[in-house]
DNA sequence: TCGTTTTCTTGATCCAGGTCTATTGGAAGC
DNA sequence: GCTTCCAATAGACCTGGATCAAGAAAACGA
């Protein structure tokens, strides 16, 4: 750990994966810092500014603006909606712990959509240029980008392949499956339920139905014991039954 | 052009771009060869096989079996599809001239789908290992790859969009736009109307509706004269009106 | 050419989920 | 405290598209 001097003026702050920024931060597995870089020696510093904090409600970036960045979720939750040409609002992602935002830009260089904070939170941003123009001499760094768009991709594929055919009780409870494992393998806690970090308005949406239907679906998962929810804290006491309404 | 000798025993021809195998292919703006290799010096035709020819109704690849090649469509047509869980087959997606198909296995390093041809087609298959080894020395290549996967995300990102919000009419109208632009982008001929390259019962599948109520609307748009099909081949009279429509 | 098979089309019925309305609950502001 | 506002529930109704059933038309092999 050799350069731990911060220029006070610059965006980008030069120190490296241990940096004080990143104590505490809890992501190792699916860290941008942690995995592809292991033994950096600070020269990728540049990339990335590091647990750039959101608050609930503000927004990340724009539809239609210049692709610049990617973000890492480092806390927290983001959720990415479009318009549609009737003029309302579609959630388009969720985005937890881990997961890279703004993949979507890749295409035309240009955010296709607009990303908010669900609730307070910490993202790393990585600007793009910069992090191609690592790859070059860093094997894993291209490696990391690629599956990084990979798991994106194979998210959108199967959200895509079940969005559609299946039942709103089968979608409603495939979104808590979803969630609940993405929620534990970002955090390890299995405290006493998870917190639901988004408004039900919005998992309506994204689940493509109303906020009537899914509150009729919850009260329904609720009577039949598979799903509890109170307070925006939430368990799946039998997941077993679960997958297998879903088809998992 | 050198090296035009051609192993008879080998799996991947030596040549490169202008080739014999590519004379006549047609693509040009979004070939592989031709754009991030324009003045190639042969060290990369370890890469790919070109005009790899697949006849309709034979597959390319089978979903659960390990990753190693992207194909890019030279002439024909391909679909993905994938089983539910109770069984049935649903088809993910179409690839016309210049797509790219094998994306959705790179998060994991297997294949999410079966590749099945619709009509007798060619591919150039390019082995991704050896891809990825000539990004460090071939800037233009890395570059390609992003743009490559950045295309099939925001493909997929809007196909999400709309599969579940349009209605079945508006829907069905979507697709053939869509697939008129990617036709006369890929081919440049635009003769007597576009021949349709896949069953309707794959367009429905795609679709997210029954080959009932797909006939239905198509049978509704004709006589709307938003869309002319006929014997496998069609025209769209009114664009202006049918993106009215479907909002575009 | 024919007969067989598969794909496509049309009609009649039914139901999941959207729409509309009203009510309840909870958080922010004074 | 009370009010305001928006999110969340619940009931009554209605419609778009699935389902079921049957017929027409291609595609295919002999």
């Amino acid at each position: 750990m050799h350069m731990k001097s911060s220029l006070a003026q610059s965006q980008w702050p030069v120190s490296v994966a241990t940096a004080p920024a990143c104590e505490g931060c809890g992501l190792v597995e699916r860290c941008f810092l942690a995995k592809p870089l292991p033994d950096d020696d600070g020269d990728c510093a540049d990339i990335v500014r590091r647990r750039y904090p959101i608050e609930r409600g503000e927004r990340l970036y724009r539809r239609n603006t210049p692709f610049t960045s990617l973000y890492q979720v480092c806390s927290g939750s983001l959720k990415t909606q479009r318009e549609t040409p009737e003029g309302d609002l579609v959630v388009t992602g969720f985005f937890l712990p881990g997961d890279v935002v703004g993949i979507d830009a890749l295409a035309d260089r240009q955010y296709q959509s607009d990303a908010y904070a669900n609730i307070d939170t910490e993202v790393c941003q990585l600007d793009f240029e910069r992090l191609l123009s690592h790859c070059a001499h860093k094997p894993g760094l291209n490696a990391w980008i690629i599956s990084m768009i990979g798991s994106y991709v194979r998210r959108k594929d199967s959200d895509l392949s079940w969005s559609c055919s299946l039942q709103t009780h089968q979608r409603v409870l495939r979104f808590f499956l979803d969630l609940h494992e993405r929620l534990t393998q970002a955090s390890h806690t299995q405290s006493s339920g998870l917190s639901l970090p988004m408004k039900k308005q919005d998992i309506a949406s994204y689940l493509h139905m109303t906020p009537e239907t899914l509150s009729r679906n919850l009260a329904q998962l609720r009577r039949e014991g598979l799903l509890h929810l109170h307070d925006n804290r939430f368990t799946l006491p039998d997941t077993t039954r679960a997958r297998a309404i879903t088809g998992l």
